[in-house]
DNA sequence: CATGAATGAGCCTTCATTCAT
DNA sequence: CATGAATGAAGGCTCATTCAT
């Protein structure tokens, strides 16, 4: 699935010749862990659907929250491997480009299928019942690219905006990229016509760009008057 | 805490003495889903906390899931009594005032505090897991409002335009909306100086009022745009 | 085997009804406890002699270890009631009588046969390897013995004898007692044409009483003399 | 620790370079089976703090069990070597000397600290729970010293005496000796203050022979007054 | 009507042991 | 020769549910 070279996270890291049986653990972890989520996911289906002893995820993680905490954050690097937040667009580029770039990158990731609809489905369940391995993936593979969108707003809105305001962008970006990916169950009872569908990752990034970048340019005016106006 | 009359829902209503037994585990589960989610909550913590039998339970509402069902409909039936979708805002007033009375009902639900946040947390839970209540909510407590918020951006935004583009932007509100508070564990890990606080709700609304109307616009205007070119 | 009145013992203690399950449990895990130990007993096994469901132990005694706790209190309740510590002796007999009757006691309790050798067999487990009960069974029920058998040693070595001198005497006592019991996995490999053979109660505690009422007479001779030297 | 040559009791033994690793395991065993007791013990435990593999076990003793005996009987070896049972007390010296120097080197081996308390651990373990290398430490190491002590008590007490007398009086004699070993949980619980508190050997030694040589003398006179009467 | 008791399926984990390299 | 990997059998415990009273 992807790259394991040094990412042994904890536990006594079996070196080499045992990478087949491990990988597969990992694999169909991912699989059941996304599909069940953590709680209903028996390491007795895991190891049944990887080929293995039902001791082979202690033995190669010493624990199913372990095991969980590894798919976790390998699943979450291989995304960012294949999708970094630029979206392609240069670093030169205006912060206009720049923002459409990033709205782009993450609904591809989202919306785009593939393999990385896994880690769509553990992250959202993460929000609903937060695992001690939410910690790392927070510090070590979310922080870079909330500051790079942080970055890319200041750039757009300029730097005397409050803290608050700023807070409030970022989530209106971010909220709208990903509502139909965690309210889809409720998406798709209402519009039972386009179950199964996901909306156009392109398409839905354009609109996205296109209600935020004069949206958000007009939020900052209303700030401005605001402090004016005191 | 709310009526119970005539909402049974199948199974054979007790009918007397056992109303405070029955009310008293319904208020108890109310709590322990929230803060548990379904897998997670036991009928045993539940009927401790009620005060009341193992099979108590299984008396009264025949089934684990059965219960939550009730659960979940009687919270979120209560919500709707107390926080209308209008906002306050009168039906005649224009789109932008509906808008802007739409979201600010809806950040004051869920931002408000109180005993609607229960009801906020086993919907974010629904999210992730679904449970087979969640049909009978969508369709009989979700849709309406929905269908509010479509008839306001109907008015808002004007009849031309596509159906994908209206659920674009019915996305744009409600994302901008729920985003706080259904990426609130990523949230707190990324402003741990904010751990616990939520957004104020009517700032938050304000704010979501202030970027979408504009940029609602702009987003026609590119619709617009895109069907002359053509 | 013996009453349960009043004897739940922590737990929520099922009060009436239950009374043939959890009496059943209590005997078969007497039984199993006592020839298998605490750690190579098996709940299962326990509940299968019981004839009851595996789950029993949990719910009527919330756990393995508790369970042990409750079985062995009982126990050691059970033989106490059977053997005063007196031996018969009136308490105004003399000090030697009331020693050999002490001595006679404690034989019986040991070497006489019948259910209490359960009773010794997990307290020679618990010398070995004290579980969290033993601190229980040693305040409640050892202690109100010992206490006994240092009143008697006062009155028969008068009161002058150093603490250290006292406990000696109370370890030769006692430890004459024990030893067939404890020592007798070795006894029986020294002298195999005996195995299986108790020592005759009454013949070894008169031969305890006749070594040790001189024999601590001299002891305490031996300390007065050190004194006096000093 | 000590020699190992031709103790290889059965399994084939590893020639050359694997001394070390063998001889690791060892006492890496001795220390953790006289802490944990045969059953608590694991070989991985032991194979860890001996920095060798999981497989190093069965590979070079065979079993678990077979290694158990092995640090048993190399064990009470060691000892034996240390603390002759003579106590230093010339063969020609008198029958009560005798016997006091067979006390106190009992006492020594036991109370006296050091590497030995290891073995006084198993020991104590073997007789709650005798394992199958009991049979070979008794025949070979327990009964020679047996034999002394009762050649003593015969020079002692005349050769008159009744077989269970002088099983009596070896009793009486180990017991005394013994019971401070055997119940420690039981005395340190009745005497928190002196806890981890071992008694004094030469002082427990010298009190038990103070008691113990009038006092068996007593009891052949008695044995003596009952031939007579009958 | 309501309860305490009982059930059995199932989960994670641990352990001694064996296998293939 | 020695090792890391893999095995399968249990073991204790939890849980939703059902059954007699």
């Amino acid at each position: 699935m992807f790259e394991m070279k040094g990412c042994t996270h904890g536990h006594q890291s079996p070196p080499t010749t045992s990478y087949d049986t491990r990988q597969r653990i990992l694999d169909a972890a991912t699989e059941i862990f996304a599909k069940e989520g953590y709680g209903k996911a028996t390491v007795r289906d895991i190891c049944q659907r990887a080929n293995a002893n039902v001791a082979a995820v202690n033995y190669h993680f010493g624990d199913k929250e372990k095991l969980y905490s590894e798919v976790l954050m390998q699943t979450y690097q291989a995304m960012l491997n294949r999708h970094p937040t630029s979206g392609g667009v240069p670093e030169g580029a205006s912060p206009e480009e720049r923002l459409a770039g990033f709205i782009r990158a993450f609904c591809r990731r989202i919306y785009g299928g593939g393999p990385e609809s896994y880690l769509s489905w553990m992250m959202a369940r993460e929000m609903a019942e937060p695992s001690p391995a939410l910690d790392d993936v927070v510090q070590k593979m979310v922080r870079p690219q909330q500051q790079q969108l942080i970055a890319i707003l200041n750039a757009l809105l300029g730097p005397g905006l409050p803290e608050q305001a700023l807070r409030f962008a970022m989530g209106s970006v971010l909220g709208q990229i990903l509502f139909f990916h965690y309210c889809r169950p409720v998406v798709e009872r209402l519009f039972p016509e386009r179950k199964g569908l996901l909306p156009d990752p392109d398409q839905l990034a354009d609109a996205i760009a296109a209600v935020s970048i004069p949206g958000l340019k007009a939020l900052r005016a209303k700030y401005e008057r605001a402090q004016e106006g005191r």
